[in-house]
DNA sequence: CGATTTTGACCGGCGC
DNA sequence: GCGCCGGTCAAAATCG
C-alpha cells in the first residue's frame, strides 16, 4: 500500500538548464558574439517546438499525477467514511447523540458528498420538528470560490440581508445568516459557511421556499462580488429553491461545482447515486477542473520547479 | 439618509 | 439546574 502512495520521484523534465545553457554557451563563448545572434529561424522554431512538446509532456505528467492523487484521496475518503460508519454503528446504541451525528454529517458535507448524511439529517429533522419540516424545505448548495476571498457571499439570484454571523464549534470559519430581503414576507433563510475541509468551497444551506420570483438574473452562483475573477467553473444554481417538485426529498443538494462537461448528465447526483459514485464524480470533477485550468498547471509546475531549483541550488 | 453589515447580547433547545 | 451551543435580535457602524 505504502509503496503505491505518492511517487515522489518527480521526473518532470524540469530542466531549466535545458534552455539557458544554450544561451549561456553562446554568450560565454566569445566566438559567437554578434553573428550568432541571428540564429536561423528554422533552428529557433525547432527549439520552440521541442520546448512546446516538452511542456506538453510535463503538463500531461502533472495531470496524471493529479488524477492519481485524487483517486487516492477518494479511496482514503471511502476508508474514512467506512471507519466512521463502523464506529458510529458500534456505539450507535448509546452514544448516537444528535451532536455527534451532526458533526459526522458536517464532515460528510465538508468533503463534498452528502447523500446519506443529509437524508439522515432530514429524517432527524422530521422526527424532531414536524412543524418545521412542513414549512421549511432545506436545500444545500456548494459553491466554489476563490479561497483567498473570505467573503461569505453566494449569488443565487435573490436578494439577501445578513442578520448574523457566528463561529461554530466544528468549523473555524464563521457562519453567516441571511434572510431574503426582496420580499418582506418571504420566509427563506440562508446559512453560508466555508467548508473547513476545502476553504475554497462555500456551503450554503437554504431553509424554506421563496414566495416570489427571482429578483436578479441567476448569473449567480458563487463568487464574491469583489473578486473580479469570477470563477468560470462554477455553474448556475439549478434553482431548486423555487419550489420544485413536491415529490422530491426534503433535502436537495445543488451541484454548483460542475466544472465542465463531466457533471452535466448528473443533475442531482446526491439524490439517488450511492456514495462512492458521488465521491468518484466529485473527485473527477475536482481533478478535471484543476487540470483543465492552464493557470493551475502552470502554477503547479512553477511551484514544483521552484522547489526543485531551491533544492539544487 | 436609508439600507446593509457588524457584533455583542440574548434566547431556547439539548445533554449531562 | 446548569452549561454549552446554534440561532436570532438589535444597536451601532458603515456604505452608497
Amino acid at each position: 500500500m505504502e509503496s503505491a502512495w505518492v511517487d515522489t520521484t518527480l521526473d518532470l523534465n524540469i530542466n531549466p538548464s535545458h534552455n539557458t545553457i544554450k544561451v549561456l554557451k553562446r554568450e560565454s563563448s566569445g566566438k559567437l558574439a554578434d553573428s550568432d545572434v541571428k540564429v536561423p529561424v528554422k533552428q529557433e522554431t525547432g527549439a520552440l517546438l521541442e520546448e512546446l512538446n516538452r511542456i506538453s509532456a510535463e503538463n500531461k505528467k502533472l495531470t496524471e499525477m493529479l488524477t492519481v492523487l485524487c483517486e487516492r484521496y477518494s479511496s482514503l475518503q471511502n476508508q474514512y467514511m467506512e471507519l466512521v460508519r463502523r464506529n458510529s454503528g458500534s456505539d450507535a446504541t448509546a452514544a448516537t447523540s444528535k451532536k455527534r451525528k451532526a458533526e459526522c454529517e458536517d464532515y460528510a458535507t465538508m468533503i463534498g458528498f452528502s447523500g446519506k448524511a443529509e437524508s439522515s439529517c432530514s429524517d432527524e429533522d422530521s422526527c424532531k420538528k414536524p412543524k418545521d419540516c412542513i414549512k421549511a424545505k432545506i436545500s444545500r448548495a456548494y459553491v466554489r470560490t476563490n479561497p483567498s476571498d473570505n467573503s461569505l457571499i453566494v449569488r443565487d439570484g435573490y436578494q439577501w440581508r445578513k442578520y448574523g454571523q457566528k463561529v461554530t464549534r466544528d468549523n473555524p470559519s464563521p457562519r453567516a445568516y441571511f434572510k431574503c430581503s426582496f420580499a418582506p414576507s418571504c420566509p427563506v433563510k440562508k446559512k453560508v459557511q466555508r467548508s473547513a475541509e476545502d476553504p475554497s468551497i462555500l456551503v450554503a444551506t437554504y431553509e424554506g421556499e421563496h414566495n416570489h420570483e427571482q429578483h436578479s438574473p441567476p448569473a449567480l452562483s458563487s463568487l464574491s462580488p469583489n473578486s473580479g475573477t469570477s470563477n468560470p467553473r462554477s455553474a448556475p444554481v439549478s434553482s431548486s429553491s423555487s419550489a420544485p417538485a413536491k415529490s422530491s426529498p426534503p433535502t436537495v443538494t445543488l451541484e454548483l461545482m460542475k466544472p465542465t462537461g463531466l457533471g452535466n448528465d448528473t443533475q442531482n447526483p446526491t439524490q439517488q447515486v450511492d456514495e462512492p459514485a458521488i465521491q468518484q464524480i466529485l473527485v473527477q470533477q475536482m481533478a478535471a477542473s484543476l487540470t483543465r485550468d492552464p493557470n493551475f498547471t502552470a502554477a503547479l509546475a512553477s511551484a514544483i520547479s521552484g522547489k526543485v531549483l531551491d533544492h539544487k541550488w
